[in-house]
Formats: C-alpha cells, structure tokens, sequence
DNA sequence: AATGAATGAGGGTTCATTCAT
DNA sequence: GATGAATGAACCCTCATTCAT
C-alpha cells in the first residue's frame, strides 16, 4: 500500500468526519478509524490534528478554484463568466457539500501559519468574483463596492449551499438562472445615481 | 442575589464566551468564571453545557424576533417591510453580533430536542421574510420559489454579517439602501417569464 | 477532607515516585493512585507535573535548609560548624535519601522559570559552606577558590549519600568525623604555598 | 558502508543523545537520525533501547579504565599513583564529559541483565582506587574504610565533573594539584588516633 | 543491508458532571 | 444557595518495536 494509496484515503476520511461534527469534535482516532488506520498509523502520515485539518482546506479550495477556472476558461461574456461562477460554486456546494462546509466553517479553527495561507488561498477564490464584477459593472463602482457587492453574490451563494433549506431536489440549472437573473438585475439596475 | 440577577449575568457570560470560541470550545468553566460564579454554583442554575446554550440561542432568537416584529409593526408598504427586515437584521448584526453568530454557527451543536425547539423559532423569523416577500411579488411565485427567494436574501445579510469584510465603517442606512434596492431590483426585475 | 490533608500527601507521593523512577519515568498517573487519588483528582491541585515537581523540590530545599540553619544556630566555631554541615547533610541523606535524590537528579528537568527558582535556593545551600569555609580559611583563598573547595566538599557528601556504597548500616556520627577530619586536614593543610 | 563503520557512528550518536537528554528523554528516532540512519536502520545493528544504551556505557568505562590504566602504568610511587586517577578522571570528565555523564546517570536505567555487567566494570574502577589507597595508607585501615575514603574522592571528583560550577577555564594541571593535595593531606594526615 | 509502514501502549492534560458539606 | 472536591472518559500525541518488501 504505497503512500499514494493512502494519502487520498486519509484526507476524504478527515474531510467527511470533520464535516460531519466539526473540527474540533472530530477526534482524530475516529478519522485514523475512517481511514482504516490505527491511531499511531495517521500520525505516520500527518504531522498534528491542525496539518491534518490544512491539508484537507488546501485540498479544498485547490479543487475549488480548479473548477471555477476551468469553468471560466470557457466562457467570455461578462455575464456567462458570472453564470460560471454561480454554477460552479452551486455546483460545488451540492457535489462537495462537504468540502465547502469545512472550508466555511472550520478554517478559522487553523493554527495561526496555516490559517494564513488558506485565507489566502481562498481570498483568491473572492478575486476571481471581484474581477468578473468589475467588467459587469457599467457606473464605474469603486473597488470596495464592488467588493462588497462580491460578498452579497457569495453571501447568497453559501447562504443557499449551507442551509439545509434547498436541497438536492433542486436542480442546478435552474438554481443558478434564478440566482442569476436576480443578481444580474440587482447589480445592473442599482447604482449610486438611481 | 436573587435568580433573578443571576440569569442574565449568566447567558451574557455565556454568550460572549461561546461567541468567541465556539460551543465546543467554550469550557463550562470558562463561562462560569465569565459569569464571576464557581462551577458548581453555575451548575445550579443552568442543569447542563446544552441547556446553556438553548437558553443563549432561545434567548437571542427572542430578540431577533422582537426587533423585527417593533419595526414590522411601523412598517405598511410591502418595499418598506422589507426594507425593515433588511435594516433589523443588519442592525442585529453589528449590535449583536455575537448573538448572530450563535445563532447561525452554534445551533448545530444543541441536542436533539433542544436543536429541534430552536429551529422552530428561526423557522418562524425565516417565515416573518416569505411572507413579506410573497406581498411584494407580482407574478404568482410558488411557496418553493418564495422560499428559495427567501433564503437568497438572508444568505445575503448573513454573508455579510458573517465575513470580517465589511467593517463597522460602513454605515447601516447605506447598507441597507444597497442591499434592498439589488434585492428588490433583481426580484421585481427576475421572473419566471424574463 | 481538607487541602491541608491533601497537599502532603501528594507532594510526599510525588516524592516517592519520582525518587524511585526519575521524573520523566514518573507517570502522573502513578502519582496519583499513590496519593490515592484519581488522575483528574490530582490536576485539581497541582497544575502541571511540572509545578508538581517543582513543589516537591522546593519543599525538600525548605526542609533542607531549615535543618541545616537549626544546625548552625548552635554552633560556633568555625571547625564546629562545618561538622554541622556535613553532619546534617548526612543525616538529610540517610533520613531523606528520596528528597535528596530528587533535588540533586531531577531539577533540572524543571521547566524554564521553576528551574530558575529552585537554582537559586539551591544556590543559597551552597553559600551556607562557602561561608563557613571563608571563616575556616587561613590563608586568605580568593572567592573562587572557596568555591572550588566548597564544591569538594558537597560533591564527596553527595558522592557518598548517592552511591549505594555505603549503607544505613555505617552510623552517621561516625562518618561525619572521617569526612570532617579529612577535609579539615585537606582544607587547612593544603594552600597554595604547599 | 561495512558494520565496522557503523556501530562507531552509533554509539557515538547515542552517546551524544543520550548524555544530552537523559535516556528516557533520548529517543530511538532521535538517535537514529543523528546516526545518518533509518529507524529501522538501526534496529538492523542494534536489538533494543536498552542494548544500546549497554553499548554505550560499556564502550565508556573501557575507555576510562583503558586511561587509567595506561596512566597507572607510568606511575610507580603511591602518591604518583593517586594524582596520576585523579588527573585522568578529571581529563576524562573534560574532554569526554558525555561519557561520564551518561555513566554516572543513566547506568541504572539499564536492564536487570545489562545493569549487573555495567555495574560490575564500574566497580573495577573503584577498586583500582581502593588499591592505591592500601598501599598509600600507614595506619592499617580496614577494608571498610578502605571503600569508604575511595567513595570519598571518587564523589569529590565527579562532584567537580558533574557541576557546571567549575568550567573549562580551569586547567587540569592546577585542579589535579589542588584535589591531591587536599586529598592526601586528609587522608594521610587522618586517623582513627587523631 | 536497508526501510517505509504500521501499531499497542502509554504519556500529560482537559472536560462536563456529581455530590457531600 | 453555594462550593470545593472528586472522577471517568476522552482528548492529542509520542514511544519502542515489528515486519513485509
């Protein structure tokens, strides 16, 4: 059992168990469990609980920003990119609902360095966002509206995806042209001068 | 000291140390030492850690629900009831801001019964926003797509409220102005026939 | 049961344990069952088994320099109060063999401030011989050379009582007068004209 | 790279590790790396923890006995006899302080088995010095006073070696001298009579 | 000859909770 | 009404050691 075979094991089992009860009721010898490990055997593979928990958020949001540019590499209108992004993130929320959970909920529970780094990562994610609206936008919006305006869109988005309130009945398509026409509109029809 | 004194000292100390820390992370100890108590005299008033936080999270949603309902109740046209609820809830989250992140980070952690009760009531503060939004709608929306609506707009202000991005430096009126007129725009403007 | 019952048992626990299997060997667990104690018990007492050694150094120096200032406050003479000296570290060793043991194996596995502390009354200890040889001197020996035989001095005392060599069974009024008379003799006999 | 060139490196490593940590404290993984080795690797060499820490300290009492007995075999006279363990001791303490550490601290880590061989070597070193003192003595001592007067300077001498009082700045020449002379004056001029 | 992988046992510490006083 | 004392269970982590390759 080569260490590629077992690092990918690990991290899914850290991810569904830290999802599942958070990161710091995720007690690390039911992940070693999940793992089908002993205890002993995850450290082997991972330093700490918190290089445990990073590796998973690094993961994460690799996979994450990996979606959301392949996703963009396609589309070229302004709106279709903004479309892309909803999709994505939807998308995302509802195929990896774990991943995204732990990314919202338990980064914060990092150790000072690594916390560092996967904010930053994920502050890359929110640029990809800010970008888009720039060129959406038509009044000349300052850099910090248009931020603010990407945490509304990401708001909404992680709003929807962590409620239990949506669920999977929902198709995405759909979702997503809701979402999408009621932002496109808010954020086209409201500007300082109306 | 009375019981009367002693309750609200005690979910205030209780609030602010599992706002800061999180339910897991609070230690009973923690909160009663906050609450300037020993811990077997805290134990006395509040019968377990989980009580504690139903209390907190009961307590917090009392409030929330009564702010929205006093400027509900000054509120007659459709656009300003939502403009109310938008307004409530911002204010909520810059005044009680701890209170908000109980709410929405903590209540998972209740037990069965209690988490069932708490839900209950913020199903109740979600309705108080369909309702406003079903007036507000012209064009025959489904209770599902209202619903769906719903949860778009309190994503939103909880997006917002959550995320360190947006500082106390921006003013609540202009928040509010902003985040109404792109949600009233893209509802009014998005429909199923657009 | 009153903390005035507890703290000696624990600390003289401790001092068994430690004495017998050196502090890093001591499990705080095995402290704890021989102060009949669960191991949560323990902790409500003594924070960390780092304070917990420093206790039971500290109270073993206080015990030794309390007997050897008891000593020294009947003698006068100068020869009279190094065979004060010598005797009382004898009877300390034989008496309080595991105290001595303690103070002289495992201080320095003190953490960084307790080790800082327990260093100076230690240092106190030695200052008492330095003293008394400073007076026994006739030769006007620099500071740093009382030291050196200052040091002489205890490291045969410590030699004797730490090896196994020599038992109970050799009485300690005995020993006091070979090693007084042969480091008297050494120690007057011996400057650096000769 | 043949066996004959890493036990060399292993003991030496252990050494180093074990004297600077204590030998509960020096881990295996420790030792190994400073071996340049895998853990495993040196599992290959060596059985167990304690079979290397039998190595360790075997290797140090042959080297000190092999010093002193080369320096016993210069020396003729008993005085000269005396200075020339003294100085050797001393030398040894200095230029291999590790190994004296670890063979006055850590020989009774060692198991049953391994302890009784080492301590057994130890004690020929004690008897080279309770040989020198017979022939020294005039007064017909006892066997018993004999090992006493020999446990007397060997504690005086690792007293000197263990402290950190006296530091490398003082020659050995001098100290040697110093510790000669105190220690013969006392012992010679010492007796059951006087 | 050499090593990565794996583990059972045990380390110090913290926790929510109970109870005699 | 109030609290110090006490505990069982669980926490993260490290250890010496073994074994298949």
């Amino acid at each position: 059992m080569s260490i590629a075979h077992r690092y990918p094991t690990i991290t899914q089992a850290a991810l569904q168990v830290i999802a599942r009860k958070g990161y710091h009721q995720a007690s690390i010898r039911e992940i070693a469990r999940a793992a089908d490990l002993s205890l002993a055997g995850l450290y082997h593979y991972v330093g700490s609980k918190d290089e445990l928990l990073f590796l998973v958020i690094d993961l994460a949001l690799d996979s994450l920003l990996g979606k959301l540019d392949a996703a963009l590499a396609e589309a070229v209108t302004p709106e279709s990119r903004l479309l892309a992004l909803i999709r994505t993130h939807l998308e995302f929320a509802f195929n990896h609902g774990a991943a995204l959970k732990v990314i919202n909920r338990d980064l914060e529970a990092l150790g000072d360095s690594h916390r560092v780094a996967a904010t930053q990562k994920r502050q890359a994610y929110l640029l990809r966002g800010l970008e888009i609206l720039r060129v959406l936008d038509s009044r000349g919006r300052s850099n910090e509206e248009l931020l603010s305006a990407t945490n509304l869109l990401l708001g909404m988005l992680n709003g929807i995806a962590t409620r239990p309130f949506v669920g999977p009945g929902r198709d995405i398509q759909a979702l997503t042209a809701e979402v999408g026409r009621l932002f496109l509109h808010g954020f086209l029809g409201s500007g300082k001068g109306n």
